[in-house]
DNA sequence: ATGGGGATCGTCT
DNA sequence: GACGATCCCCATC
């Protein structure tokens, strides 16, 4: 997991096509391939670290390999993973998933959308693997979340603008498995 | 296929 | 007191 502590965009591209997983209380895995992410830092003013430290950002302050989670919109839960050096403010935000594991279970938390749609936005993969901000903080080797290297031979990725945000639009960060 | 608006509340100004 | 790293439904084309 040392790759975690390169700088958020550089992490952002290494991390698609790793799988990220939350474990159940019974001990099975939920989640799934990753194909979209975006990176974030101090320096960048659509982050939410740029004006630096508050409560709700803390944990991007900390320890490469930690989860933030964070509440938008009035309802919507969206996960992070942190990365760079201890306080620099830097996190990758995990946009989709191609779900592999316990499609019932997140079939059933997503309204029994079809599989496409159960994991192909920041708000609905949290919803699909239940994740909340009582995750805030956990860390990505377990016992919580499980992030394993690619299997498959490499993907192609795509970079493009982030999406969603108001400011800042011109960074290539989000990435795409193509 | 595309676009507009509502839901809903924590966080920071 | 305003707004957001969003999603979903409905209208219209």
């Amino acid at each position: 997991m040392d790759f975690l502590e390169n700088n958020a965009p550089t992490v952002a591209k290494s991390l698609i096509g790793w799988k990220f997983f939350v474990r159940e209380p019974d001990g099975s895995l939920t989640g799934g391939m990753i194909t979209e992410t975006e990176a974030y830092t101090s320096e960048d003013v659509a982050s939410h670290s740029f004006r630096g430290k508050t409560p709700r950002n803390e944990v991007m302050f900390g320890p490469a390999g930690h989860i933030y989670v964070y509440f938008t919109y009035g309802m919507h839960w969206c996960v992070n993973i942190v990365t760079g050096d201890s306080g620099d403010g830097q996190a990758v935000l995990l946009r989709a998933i191609q779900p592999t594991h316990n499609l019932a279970t997140m079939r059933q938390r997503r309204a029994n959308r079809p599989d496409p749609e159960l994991t192909n936005g920041p708000a609905k993969l949290c919803q699909a693997l239940a994740i909340t901000g009582q995750d805030n903080g956990q860390s990505v080797d377990g016992p919580r979340f499980i992030l394993k290297p690619p299997t498959a031979k490499q993907q192609n990725i795509m970079a493009t603008k982030r999406i969603g945000i108001s400011q800042d639009k011109h960074r290539l960060w989000r990435f795409i498995a193509t």
